[in-house]
DNA sequence: CATGAATGAGAATTCATTCAT
DNA sequence: CATGAATGAATTCTCATTCAT
């Protein structure tokens, strides 16, 4: 079977082209800066292409946000899943989500969060956006609700609290470490995540 | 005494005039679409004046910029200032906390955090603006770590990790809460409440 | 008898389709309004027919333009035909082009007229043009010609005038009538037409 | 006093400029060939001005429209005005009106009158502009109706006919003369001057 | 003959910045 | 300090034309 976007085992499509040719762009420059001049060269394809696809330079920006936020948060709960889905009790799934939580607050990781932050903040300013962005991050919190459900079901999780509200508040507090990434003058990596592994401890023993 | 932005008990000077409207559009336009023009007319200032006081649009956004993130984020500081500074206990302080937490984790406040959420994004793509975004940031930290510091000092917080490490935490979480106002499918804002809440208490108490 | 434009009584060949699409759009919008895609959609045809077939966008617009003129006024021609071919006397003659002139005056003929105007307009700055419009206007003034010539030989119309001397004259007027349509507080019909109908039964009568 | 197209007495404003290179402009090319670049260059001017001053470049053209029409239209009406205010009987009168007539037919005047056309054909396809032609040609009609009207009152004119149904009656031929301009065989200009003052004569007489 | 995706030169328009008043 | 008319480079978008299928 042929893939989608590379018929004929060929060079994919034009539309294909373009818009990893903008992602491409925006996980290292601003929106504000994009060219579509620029970016039709860069995909080796006519600029006029751009807008019979995506209507307008607007169009072509909100396709590939959306593929971006969608990127990034796959990446996340697939790492998510590996680590804690076979886990047979708390210390175990602790130990898990500490590999997990380590790699997410790593400082080394800033430029994604940014980038990814940045694509979620794209849903300011423009309404329209939203739905698709609210969405995706709704279905990663759904992901980890799951991982959280199962082991709330083996028994695991201790606490009543719904899953979803927990990995509401893990997925909060995750993209939120941007705080730490731009701190010119940051705390400790291991003492933040230490903080955090008591907090995760706490959710998911009481209540 | 006569405020800086109001000599004279008279109109404001012209550039926090300039100042005032760029925050305004900012707060529900994108950057991208700032049209100096139209924000020297809302101003009722000539364009002029801009680029006489700030340089160039660019530099008008970045100090709107930064106004808008300060802004934001130190009536959450005087409401935690007020909250926390007097409480004798631990039980005290907790339920001073639980205040301001209810206030923050309001889905009505959605758009105040997407608004600072876009503030904080603008780092990327923008290597210049990340030393002002990052000051700021740093400083509201601070703040906060000084108020846990205090009840650190009082004994009414236990935890021995280091008050920037635990306001950082605190911090993350707080601004990562966008994507339970971006979920479509929201849990319930008590029960995320009570999660953070447990959450707060253990890292206050251990470590 | 299988005509030209419907092959096999099916559907018109794509040509024509196009020719016909193009005179429609132009019978109420500009020229210059006129998009080859949005022709060859309302045709229900491939684009790269036009080319085909026409030429270019341009060959497109003065084939269609020519068809315009000539249509537009074959009809009068072919009334004033019917009109003044049986006539047997001055008089009747007269009533027969009464008919015609009335039909011609009507300021429901604006939309018509101003069309056609706007067709023989095409003729300024664009000095290729010119020579298809002239031979087409001239052509038109050659039937009437015809008819009064006729009318001339029979001895109805005394005026020893060339006919197409005459019949420009009446094509002059017919055509600027379009001041009559254009006019915001306008003449009445009923007197306009008595005034033509005696202008031309001078020029009939005498010279 | 200094005249409001040209301050100072030094260089016209640029709105000015621009509409007067644009008004050459249509006296030569179509609409269609016009290029704001190159006016604002032929006109010395920067561009975006016209954009500032006009709305748009459909802006530009509609004014540039308008005053052509006044202009050629002014023209014509000073000149009927010299030929026919003074005349003392019918045969002076339509010496004058010869005189008129033969510029009027003359085959030289042919670009005027296509121009002037042309302009009037921009009522095509363009609703919004119809009412300033409309208005225009009007204009010219009421000009035209006072002289007759003199000459009626001054017993010259015995026709009943309203002054406006007789002025309306001429400026439609002479309109209309186009289709001897476009003939690539026309008549002679003599004999189509015969013809028009026969024409005249008789509605002048006549009802 | 017929198609319509792809091309890319060309045009209008926008808008930050300047500077004479 | 303040003004805002003027500038013109930069950018997006349009759309006639081509050509492989």
């Amino acid at each position: 079977m042929v893939s989608d976007d590379a018929p004929e085992s060929g060079r994919p499509d034009r539309r294909e082209l373009l818009l990893r040719a903008t992602v491409r762009h925006l996980d290292t420059e601003s929106a504000e800066s994009l060219r579509v001049g620029a970016i039709a060269e860069e995909a080796d394809v006519a600029v006029g292409l751009i807008n019979h696809y995506f209507g307008s330079r607007d169009g072509l920006i909100s396709a590939a946000q959306q593929r971006r936020i969608v990127g990034a948060t796959q990446q996340d709960i697939a790492g998510s899943h590996d680590a804690l889905a076979g886990a047979a009790d708390l210390d175990e799934l602790m130990e898990g989500i500490r590999g997990v939580a380590r790699h997410t607050i790593d400082r080394r990781r800033a430029e994604i969060r940014l980038s990814r932050f940045s694509a979620i903040a794209t849903a300011h300013g423009r309404p329209e956006a939203r739905g698709v962005i609210g969405g995706t991050l709704s279905e990663l919190i759904d992901a980890m609700a799951d991982l959280i459900a199962d082991a709330q079901a083996r028994g695991i999780v201790k606490s009543q609290r719904s899953a979803r509200g927990l990995a509401t508040f893990i997925q909060a507090y995750s993209l939120g470490l941007l705080v730490h990434d731009l701190d010119p003058t940051p705390s400790d990596d291991e003492e933040l995540l230490d903080i955090a592994m008591d907090a995760i401890r706490a959710i998911f023993s009481r209540g």
